[in-house]
DNA sequence: ATAGTATCCGAGCAATTGCTCACATGGAGG
DNA sequence: CCTCCATGTGAGCAATTGCTCGGATACTAT
C-alpha cells in the first residue's frame, strides 16, 4: 500500500537457478492471491511461501502491481491462444460444430483454474491490468467476427460488430458464472449444449437443429 | 489497511443534522470510489469531501467495510426493486412485450450511475458485500424464473432453472460492458434489440417476429 | 586460486491508513 | 444560567506493507 518510485533497473534472470526462481515467484504469486485476495496478498508472504527473500522478488518484479500483471499477462495469452486455436482448427466446420466445440472448449479453459480465472476477473480491473483485459475482450471479438464474417450468408444479424460484442460477453459471463456457481453442471453436456443453443439461435434464422452426435 | 476490531457501539442518528452527516458522508463516498476505486478512497479522505471529520464518520460506521456496505445495499436494492417492478407490470403482457421491456429497462438501470455500477460490479466483490451482489443475482434468477414458468407452454428449454440462469447473467454481462464499452449504442433501440432478441430466441421455439411498434 | 558477476538474503525504513479517544460544541428542557 | 446528551472534532496511535540496500553466497571463466 506504499506505491513508491521504484526506478531500480530490474534483473533479466539468466542463469537457471533464477529462472526457478521466476517461476517459484509466479507459482507463489498464484496461490496467494487465490487464497487472500489482492489485498491480502502482500510481498513479504508471496516470497515467503516462494521460498526466497523480498529482495529476490524485487530483483525480478519492479513492483507488486507488475509481479500481479505478468501473470495476468500469462493467464491471457493462455486464454487467447486457446481461442485462436479453437477458431482456426473450426475453419471448415459448420457454424453449429464450431460453436459447441467452442463453447466447450471455453467451459473447459475456465475449469482449469476456476479460483485463478475469478480472481483475475473480480479482483484485477482496478490495477492497470484491466488495460490487459479489455485487450484481451477485443481481441476476442475481433476472432469471433472474423469466423462470424465467413459465414455471414446463413446469419441472422446485420450488424456483426454487434453480434461479436453481445456473443463474446454473454458466453464469457455465461461460462465464468458456471463454473462458480454451478460447477457440477459441468459434468453432463446439458450446460454446454444451452449455452450453444444461445448463441446459434441468436446468430441463426430459423430453428436450430439438435447436436447430431451427443457428446 | 488495518482491519481494527471496532467493537464501538454505534450510534443511530436521531437529530436532522446526524441524518444529513450521514447522508453526506455516504454521498461522498460514492464520490471518492469512483474516483479512486475502493484502495484510493481512504476514510480520512471520505471525511474531508463529505465535510465531517473522521470521528463523526466512525461514529455512524464501525468500519470502511461497513460503509461501503451500505452504499452496496442501497445500491442492491434500488436495482431489484427495479426489477420487481417491471416483472409485476409485465404481468399480463406477452413474452416479447415484457422481454423488450425489462431489457431496456436494465439499459436505464445500469445508464443512471454507469461508473458507480461499475465500481460495485469490479471492486467491491472481494469485499464481503460479495454475498449481497450474488443474493441480488439469486433473487433476479427467481424472478426471472417465475416469470418464465407462467410462460412455460411457449418456451423451448425444459429446465427453467438453467434457462433463468443463463437469461440473467447474459443480459447483466451484455448491459453491463455495453454501458461501460458502447455508450454511443444505447441512443437507438439497436442494442436493446438485439439483446431482447438473444433473449426470445433462446427462449422460444421457432423464429421471432420483429418488435410490433418500433421503440 | 582469483576475479568478476549473477543471485540471494532479510532487517528495517518510510509512508500510509483504519480507527480511537479525550475533548469541544450545539441545542433542548428546566 | 445550568444540565444533559447527542453530535462533531482531529491529532495521533498502532499496525501494516511496499520496497531498498548493504552485504553474503553461488557460479563461471580464466
Amino acid at each position: 500500500m506504499v506505491a513508491r518510485a521504484r526506478l531500480h533497473p530490474r534483473r533479466q534472470p539468466m542463469q537457471a537457478r533464477a529462472q526457478a526462481t521466476v517461476e517459484s515467484i509466479l507459482r507463489a504469486t498464484e496461490r496467494v492471491l487465490v487464497k487472500e485476495g489482492y489485498d491480502g496478498a502482500n510481498t513479504n508472504r508471496i516470497a515467503e511461501v516462494a521460498g526466497v527473500s523480498v529482495g529476490s522478488l524485487y530483483q525480478y518484479f519492479p513492483s507488486k502491481e507488475a509481479l500481479v500483471m505478468a501473470l495476468v499477462d500469462e493467464h491471457c495469452d493462455q486464454m487467447l491462444g486457446l481461442m485462436a486455436q479453437h477458431v482456426s482448427e473450426s475453419q471448415d466446420a459448420s457454424l453449429e460444430v464450431a460453436t459447441r466445440a467452442f463453447v466447450r472448449a471455453m467451459l473447459h479453459a475456465h475449469a482449469l483454474q476456476p479460483e485463478l480465472h475469478r480472481v483475475m476477473v473480480e479482483q484485477l480491473p482496478r490495477i492497470q491490468g484491466f488495460d490487459k483485459v479489455r485487450q484481451m475482450s477485443a481481441m476476442a471479438q475481433a476472432l469471433v467476427m472474423e469466423f462470424l464474417q465467413r459465414h455471414r450468408a446463413r446469419l441472422r444479424p446485420a450488424n456483426l460488430e454487434l453480434a461479436s460484442f453481445l456473443v463474446v460477453y454473454a458466453v464469457e459471463a455465461a461460462t465464468h458464472a458456471a463454473i462458480l456457481e454451478k460447477p457440477h453442471a459441468l459434468q453432463d453436456g446439458e450446460l454446454a449444449e444451452e449455452i450453444s443453443q444461445l448463441v446459434l439461435r441468436y446468430l441463426l434464422a430459423g430453428d436450430v437443429a439438435p447436436p447430431e452426435s451427443v457428446q
